[in-house]
RNA sequence: GUCGCGUUCGUCUAGGGGUCUAGGACACCGCCCUUUCACGGCGGUAACACGGGUUCAAAUCCCGUACGCGAUACCA
């Protein structure tokens, strides 16, 4: 039988890291062995779900290039499907009817408030002790039709367990008396998660399930519904979790938008650079290799080498250098400078477009240059974004002076004021405008007044650039071109704001 | 509270009785390269949660403790 594995993300917010990682966990499962990936809409909670959620979600798997196969299952639209497997197990005597009014769900922390009520029943909580369990059928169906609601709940057995080999956590157990009569269907008829998700899985003929560890223990409480509907289960895989520094959960509340992924897609990350660092949360090749793209990372992969521990994603909220894990962050730069090039470019420009620095000629007559700018400036990037700032006096005549190269660079010595002016004089009569002739203009200019052609060269990179880094400068002067170097070297702005 | 799961450098991880004076990567520090900063090269700091046991031998197996996380809903 073939493999079929399913992503199905609630649409409650944007598409969470741990969320698109069991979805890149599943895609490569999948593409490994041959088999489907399927997407799958858990709406079913009308008031929290949105559409935007939705297509944030598709944003982020297209961004990661998951691509799914067939159709995209909207849950709500099961609904039916799953009212009449409920309907079906109480008719067959494995659900009962629950006219126990509706509890007023607590105020504040939902969670909270479940922990409290669960120590406050500790000890005297019974399982099985729900009135209307052993309800005769006549009187059922009598206060049924009568109008009186109730909700529906799966009748679970006296005595027994629930076991399934987990293919991360490895054999799991629990006793029915940890099992409550779960709710499968609401008063109002709206079908509940466990009860949609099974019925899906088995309508969606999906062969391993893969999904965080959170659903651990209800995976016990949907192996009962299987069983009840007699249907095959399939074989679980549950996730380590992902974590915030210090071992706390990952919260939007909480950390706002360093969870999202489209956060890493709008701060300039490379698609398989992310996906790359995602890939190696929670999951090992067991070799040394880090650097993995799609095909072999596909090829690796395996469900034995999960990890059971959660993993933390580091980062440093209050610290703008390290506002996203490091080696996340190192990772991009290490695809942005070893990356073929012809692949950075298109990437590139949409960035610059997103500036407004691009300029069409970059595609036409300038292209080369275009090209050429890339690949000399790209090794020091991070991101994306740092080809529309740091490398911006590239592509505009309109950049910023960063401070540090202004103090460390240009305002420490005065006579670089008056300098300035003069190398661009200097330059002026260079024939050729190459990296060699331009390098012995300047050498001779610093030899000409006593100083090292490493503090002109580094006054001139502050000038030209705005930058204290960057390539070698005399590639930089070249490449810039004799008229756009002596107009920034005479400019006199970068000493106006000094002191 | 109860049940479940986990715990190797700051972080991601390798290692699953002897090859471990615990390996790699990021980060950090130093040196080299260099007009700057990166890259690259070389080197360094840094971890088996704790306590018992089993064994000739424990990071590795067992038990306990601590801590953390998850679940415990007419949420998903």
């Amino acid at each position: 039988m073939s493999i079929r594995v399913r992503f199905a993300p609630s649409p409650t917010g944007y598409l969470h890291l741990g969320a698109a990682r069991a979805a890149l966990f599943n895609y490569l499962y999948a593409r490994q062995k041959g088999g489907k990936f399927l997407l799958r809409i858990e709406d079913t909670d009308l008031e929290r779900s949105t559409d935007e959620s939705t297509r944030s979600i598709l944003d982020g798997l297209k961004w990661l290039e998951l691509e799914y196969d067939e159709q995209i299952v909207f849950q709500s639209e099961n609904a039916d499907k799953h009212r009449a497997a409920a309907l079906k197990l109480l008719n067959e005597g494995k659900a009962y009817r629950d006219f126990t009014p509706k509890a007023e769900r607590a105020e504040g922390n939902i969670k909270d408030a479940i922990a409290e009520k669960a120590r406050a029943s500790q000890g005297e909580k019974n399982m099985r002790d729900n009135p209307f369990r052993d309800l005769s059928r006549e009187e059922s169906e009598g206060r049924a039709e009568a109008g009186e609601p109730f909700a529906i709940r799966l009748k679970v057995g006296e005595r027994g367990t629930t076991s399934f080999d987990d293919a991360v956590f490895g054999l799991q157990e629990r006793d029915y008396s940890e099992i409550e009569d779960l709710v499968l269907l609401r008063s109002d008829g709206h079908p509940l998660y466990n009860l949609a998700v099974v019925c899906d899985d088995i309508e969606m003929q999906i062969t391993d399930v893969i999904r965080g560890q959170d659903h651990l223990t209800n995976t016990h409480k949907q192996i009962l519904i299987y069983d009840a509907l007699v249907a095959t289960k399939p074989r679980f895989a549950h996730l380590p979790l992902i974590l915030a520094p210090g071992g706390k959960k990952l919260s939007k509340r909480i950390h706002g938008e360093i969870v999202s992924l489209t956060t890493y897609r709008d701060a300039g990350f490379i698609a398989a650079a992310f996906r790359n660092f995602l890939a190696l949360m929670g999951w090992s090749p067991k070799t040394e290799q880090e650097i993995m793209n799609l095909p072999e990372l596909i090829a690796a992969f395996s469900l034995e080498n999960i990890n059971r521990s959660s993993a933390i994603f580091n980062f440093d909220a209050n610290n703008p250098k390290r506002w996203t894990d490091d080696k996340a962050l190192w990772m991009n730069a290490e695809y942005i400078r070893t990356m073929p090039l012809e692949e950075l470019l298109p990437l590139v420009k949409a960035e610059l477009k997103s500036a407004k620095l691009w300029r069409e000629e970059y595609e036409d007559d300038d292209q080369a240059w275009f090209e050429k700018t890339v690949d000399l400036i790209r090794s020091r990037f991070f991101t994306l974004k740092d080809f529309s700032s740091q490398g911006r006096a590239f592509f505009s005549e309109d950049f910023d002076f960063d401070e540090t190269a202004l103090k460390k660079n240009l305002w420490k010595e005065p006579q670089l004021k008056m300098w300035m002016p003069e190398l661009a004089d200097k330059l002026e009569t260079v024939e050729q405008f190459d990296h060699d002739e331009v390098q012995q203009a300047v050498s001779e200019f610093a030899e000409a007044n006593g100083v090292k052609v490493g503090l002109i060269a580094n006054a001139a990179r502050a000038m030209i650039t705005g930058q204290a880094v960057g390539a070698s400068m005399f590639e930089i002067m070249s490449h810039l071109g004799k008229e756009r170097v002596t107009k920034r070297l005479r400019s006199q702005i970068p000493f106006s704001f000094a002191g």
